[in-house]
DNA sequence: AATTTTTGTGGAAACGTTACCACTAAGCGC
DNA sequence: GCGCTTAGTGGTAACGTTTCCACAAAAATT
């Protein structure tokens, strides 16, 4: 059927295993490297990946577990890890969980059957306690998400610092009374929450912390409902780019106006957060270093197996726009 | 090292092959059944993808290549072609290759050593021409984009409708003077800008259109450039989403109101395309479906793979947003 | 009761590679 | 000129499965 390298042997009126040098490593010489070349050439001959993975034993294959690919954030960090993977000769399966632990338990078992070299995962909270690193035979590299103890190598924003920056430019602004909307599946929010409370508090102030299920019709619907209330607090604080459509949705549906009925901070600058009227103050996250890095980190854990597992955590950029502008002194 | 089929028959007290039958099919009695399912729990038993894939000559796995993964056009049908392969049981490899000849040649031959069941591809102009049916031994979906003649299956938008959809609107909204920014590897631009000119022409007005490479500042220098000019036009016809953001961008950048100094109309509902002051009008896409009629073109081809080659065109659904508010009478 | 079919099982040959080993011929240091 | 390494090559055994074949026992058919 499909030409294979005995194929390529005949005709090439060498043996078997030399091809296989001639198209890998391996003492050939060049007159006969030419030869299987060409042969190639004539025969049309393409490896075939599954007979070199099984015989090798070598997949170079990354794994690549996201929670959400429709948020942007994702998306540019898998473009990263991808270019990474494939400059270093390796191919990168991406897999979509929509934040379902049930779909990250079948992602998870498809690995270990792909058998990849190395994974790199953005896991819910309620997987990421039940992982266990010697579970799996191949090293994992947290992103966005942090795990219990330093389990594992990971790379993710400081959160807690980011949203002290923007609880921080809120209050310098004249903001007080500030709610905050937290993703409820990923330890991302808690420590965005964490970091919010804390930098309330050291004000002086008083935080209220909302959690909404990751979609863009949860935030919606949460915000909606808060900002019908009497008390409704002057400034939000938003959790994720997502949540942040979400929030503008509501704001627009009801009737008011950014900042002045309701001010906005949040994280994610997507393109369209500065097109908006007004432009959105958000954190921006390094998204291709945060590809790059886990990619690095992965290398070098597979170089070095038993070195102690790192944590990077790298700062967000406060970009202040329309969204947050100051209060007019009372 | 890692534990396979053999170390499970031992386990359970029975053959390989009977192992093998009774994971897949195969007459099993119950009760060897149950023993086997206990050894491949007591063995933490994971079957290898590569030797069944070599074995059994069957890779279950789909290609998907997109011309660019950030173009949410894209996320939104690889989510669909993803979650319909896995109700299929297959698995799928998604592939980026930024519009970029060279890098869909990189991934057709990926697509072929991979031995894929089938792909789905978006191809630019240069490729899709060189695609030869025979020279690859996989059936091929084409999406978004035709390819000459009807040599493969496809499905894509009725562009020229769509475009015409949007010349009228415009043109019954009273702008006369439209100009069309169009992306200029896709074969989606050619048919956009075909059903822009025409429907153009018919209304007895001379329509200009420019292609752009395709990238968010591309569009935006595009239509800075073009907005300078003094017969700047009164309003633009935008080929895709990633290119509206650039527009909306130099709109903003140069001081233009939309739509009073500039209307705008384009392509794809993106979420943002309603949060900006004014909306944006937009054909809105049926990506779900484009994604699920593509695996549904690639399974029917693979059951019966002589018969005639088919051509889905779908339409899209025009949203009228305040970014083409009726001109005021002059 | 004799036959044919069905069900369940084990043994062994593939699938297309790479990696190991053995071997020859050539190059090198003495 | 004699050992000793080294470059280049071919044969063959894996890698972990599935699938084919053979066969026995049970069930169904005559």
């Amino acid at each position: 059927m499909t030409v294979n390298i005995k194929d390529v042997a005949r005709v090439a009126g060498v043996s078997v295993s030399t091809v296989s040098r001639a198209l890998g490593e391996g003492p050939v010489s060049a007159e006969v490297r030419e030869q299987v070349q060409a042969a190639v050439r004539a025969t049309g001959y393409k490896p075939n990946l599954s007979a070199r993975r099984l015989r090798s034993q070598r997949t170079q294959t990354i794994g690549l577990i996201v929670a959400d690919i429709r948020n942007p954030f994702f998306t540019a960090v898998g473009r990263a890890v991808e270019d990474a993977a494939y400059r270093a000769g390796m191919r990168v399966i991406l897999c979509n969980t929509d934040e379902d632990p049930a779909r990250e338990a079948l992602y998870l078992t498809l690995m270990q059957e792909e058998r990849v070299t190395g994974l790199i995962f953005a896991p819910t909270r309620a997987t990421v306690d039940r992982l266990q690193a010697d579970a799996l035979d191949f090293p994992i590299v947290l992103i966005d998400r942090a795990g219990p103890g330093g389990q594992f190598d990971t790379v993710l924003l400081d959160n807690r610092e980011a949203s002290a920056t923007l609880v921080d430019h809120l209050v310098s602004r004249g903001y007080n009374r500030i709610g905050g909307l937290f993703g409820a599946t990923s330890t991302t929010g808690v420590e965005r929450r964490d970091g919010y409370l804390t930098a309330m508090t050291a004000r002086g102030l008083t935080g209220e912390a909302r959690f909404v299920p990751p979609s863009v019709e949860a935030a919606e619907n949460a915000a909606a409902a808060w900002l019908c209330q009497p008390d409704r607090p002057q400034a939000l604080l938003v959790s994720n780019g997502l949540f942040l459509t979400g929030v503008v949705k509501a704001a627009r549906t009801l009737g008011l106006r950014i900042p002045q009925d309701i001010a906005v901070a949040g994280f994610d600058n997507e393109p369209w957060t500065e097109l908006v009227e007004p432009g959105l103050t958000v954190i921006e996250q390094p998204v291709e270093t945060i590809g790059r890095e886990a990619m690095a980190l992965l290398f070098q854990r597979l170089k070095t197996p038993d070195a102690p597992t790192r944590k990077v955590v790298l700062s967000g950029r406060c970009i202040a726009r329309g969204s947050t502008a100051a209060l007019p002194r009372a």
